[in-house]
DNA sequence: AAGGTATCCATACAGCGTAAGGCTGTCAAC
DNA sequence: GTTGACAGCCTTACGCTGTATGGATACCTT
């Protein structure tokens, strides 16, 4: 039988836990997170599948691994940024990789075992608000508040049954068609007058929002 | 071989779409969504696995319509009530009925395949803030706020590892012990000057959050 | 009485995560 | 140079999953 023994001919990259998470982020990206088996995830790696458990205990430790990765990926504030547009441009580069890493979202729950890069992005953000002149009262607040407000828009955004305007025209026809306005007449209302009005966007209600919890926060703190 | 067969003496409740449905809400209420399996399912309901396809396509629709159940849940704004306290009330019927089912959340990516009750819901809170005064623009924007913030905060409040007083501190000394304040010292502090704090509950921040939205809202309204 | 339909069950299959143990190439100690 | 430990990888196997297929039974209509 064909072994996969490496011999100087054909060499192997050798496995470790980072490269199994990194590949275990690239295959979730192209594929959906509903493709990720041992067994894909191994093939891909040219490996059979239990060689993955030597560089990782469970299947929920590679997906811990990823949800760290995402979290490497956001831009953390730097030191001595104004705390309104560290805030925001966190909040966009967050938004930013759970676009680029749709499948991310739904594994946030792994709060439960937080990550370096994880934990390093939160400490950046508390410290950021700390030193925007914050009480640690008040940090709290807002830590909650905007992550909240963050993660709750991302889920939406990328929930949305339609990504495209053209999509999104044949979404609201389908829905118009299916329930005459007199069964749910302020939908009807609202998709005919705004969602399939030219140019409709919703990924653009997000700065929206954000900026009703910043300027709110905003005077929260100087009162 | 025994079979399942009814006769006169043991009657059994006919199976049926809602049936079915009810009794996966059941079950992943007590056990977690994990265990919900049509084997088990089929088990609680007395029936062997595949009679549930007869009334169901795929266990996905069973996960929709468990979704749906919990909308049915949720208060809808009451008709002519005052937008801002009916959007408060909505809020926090929402985020109770999440807490009594804490895997409806993670399942909410079922926006693609809404049921009636979530639809008569969205309908009914885009007319009372039309009827509050809001423009169609406003109306969607105010819409999308306020579900980000909701759903965002119930993820974080329902995926948190503790939720007894006392599991949060447990969990504050554990993070302090793991982590010297050096590494992370915005995240030291806020533990120790907040979450160990006696009377701390994650869930107080609910409130805070809201408002900000809300009041400013209520100032784009008026504006 | 006959036939159709709705309901439920038995069997089977491919794919899943992973437990247990075997093989092989590398390297340190003698 | 030989030996032994060990890390990295593989083979096999098990119990679990969702569900395709087809057969049995009970009930309703005519």
């Amino acid at each position: 039988m064909a072994t996969r023994n490496q011999t100087s001919a054909e060499q192997r990259a050798p496995l470790s836990r980072e490269r199994v998470i990194l590949e275990g982020v690239a295959l979730a990206d192209e594929n959906g997170i509903g493709t990720l088996t041992m067994r894909r995830l191994a093939d891909r790696l040219q490996v059979e599948p239990m060689s993955l458990y030597h560089h990782v205990a469970k299947k929920d430790e590679i997906l811990d691994g990823m949800v760290d990765v995402v979290f490497r990926e956001i831009e953390l504030p730097r030191e001595g940024a104004e705390w309104k547009t560290a805030m925001r441009d966190r909040a966009s580069s967050a938004r930013d990789a759970l676009r680029r890493h749709p499948w991310a979202i739904g594994r946030m729950e792994s709060r439960a075992n937080p990550g370096p890069a994880t934990l390093r992005h939160h400490d950046a953000v508390i410290g950021c608000l700390r030193a925007g002149g914050f009480t640690i009262q008040l940090t709290a607040h807002a830590f909650s508040a905007i992550d909240s407000y963050l993660y709750g828009f991302a889920m939406q955004e990328l929930n949305l049954p339609f990504h495209t305007p053209e999509e999104t025209a044949a979404m609201a026809v389908t829905f118009l068609e299916q329930f005459p306005a007199t069964e749910f007449p302020h939908l009807a209302e609202l998709t005919t007058g705004h969602v399939m009005l030219p140019g409709y966007d919703y990924g653009d209600e997000f700065e929206f929002g954000l900026a009703l919890i910043l300027d709110g926060l905003e005077r929260a703190r100087t009162s």
